[in-house]
DNA sequence: GTCTATAGGACGATAGAC
DNA sequence: GTCTATCGTCCTATAGAC
């Protein structure tokens, strides 16, 4: 049932999503769900829990084992592409909340999903990046991974559109090598 | 009366935006509405003709004419950066496209937009970083921009926040840099 | 070009039976 | 825990007067 309703919520936004289709899909009538959540506020909050601050801390664990400070960078990189591009809603949730999540959910996404990420990754770009903010980079990550995966429903429409733009190696290849090396490449 | 809408449409997505709460901050009923756009969707076509259309390529003009290609990227940074900044709007009204645009708004937003950028930077871009993809360089400095000015609303509540994060020169600085020179910093 | 009035439906939420 | 039924509110869109 939240998984159902993340769907929802992550396809139609909040106001799109309604009770009633949550319930429907779910197969269960509108007011039934009353009886789970007191309200569609809550509903949304029990959503946001589950599917970005959970998903975010499986994703990156692991990470500070590897030694090489490149070869972690490049599999960060791929491990949130993949997330983001496995898991839609992850991503559409938090595009959502940036724009329209208020000062309570904000912080809550602040804390629970780059709370979790700083402290997998923060040393690692730390030692990679010693001239950079790590928040601003940590951003400038988050940034380019969603965007490239989200922007994929845009890309064939582009003027000198390629098959390849649509695959996860080469968007994982791209940005790993823009980020070591920026424009002028390796 | 157009601005109006936009003001809605992004701040509250198309469908928390009603008729009714547009033409009353308007300063007409919501039946006038009508008497301009056959409905609802060709109110929202509207607002995105001229809202990202129109300004977009207003923001890229004169970029090719700044010789050094370095300085050109810095220019071409700083000015999305302010565009996406000042009109908040068209930064929420890119990313709700980009979340819920069916294919001809989506053709439309490829065509009309990035269309006009590639035309302006593209050259730039090409001679800069000749390793990399066109389209996905422009695409990574789109999510760049507009993901870093949308952050702006998380920033403060990220562990280690500080107020430079917030100021336009920072971003763009931070954001030219790691473009120019990758992670290990010009 | 704007108004009032209203149709017709979807919405969130509640009451109460089972 | 789920149902049916319903309330009150909001919505998009239309009709028709001025």
């Amino acid at each position: 049932m939240l998984s159902v309703a993340a769907q929802q919520f992550a396809e139609k936004g909040y106001s799109g999503a309604s009770m009633r289709s949550i319930a429907n899909a779910t197969g269960i009538t509108q007011a039934a769900i009353y009886h789970h959540f007191p309200n569609k506020q809550a509903l949304y909050m029990a959503v946001l829990a589950r599917h970005l601050e959970e998903k975010i801390s499986a994703t990156v664990q692991d990470l500070a084992k590897i030694d090489d400070p490149e070869k972690c960078l490049r599999e960060l990189i791929r491990r949130l592409l993949q997330l983001t591009e496995e898991d839609e809603h992850f991503r559409q949730l938090y595009f959502r909340e940036l724009l329209e999540g208020n000062k309570e959910r904000l912080t809550a996404l602040a804390k629970n999903v780059f709370g979790d990420l700083l402290e997998s990754v923060g040393g690692l770009l730390r030692k990679l990046a010693p001239q950079f903010d790590l928040n601003l980079l940590l951003l400038s990550v988050a940034g380019l991974v969603c965007h490239h995966v989200e922007a994929r429903k845009l890309s064939p429409f582009l003027p000198g559109s390629k098959a390849k733009h649509q695959e996860l190696d080469t968007l994982s290849r791209h940005i790993s090598d823009l980020l070591l090396y920026g424009v002028r490449g390796p």
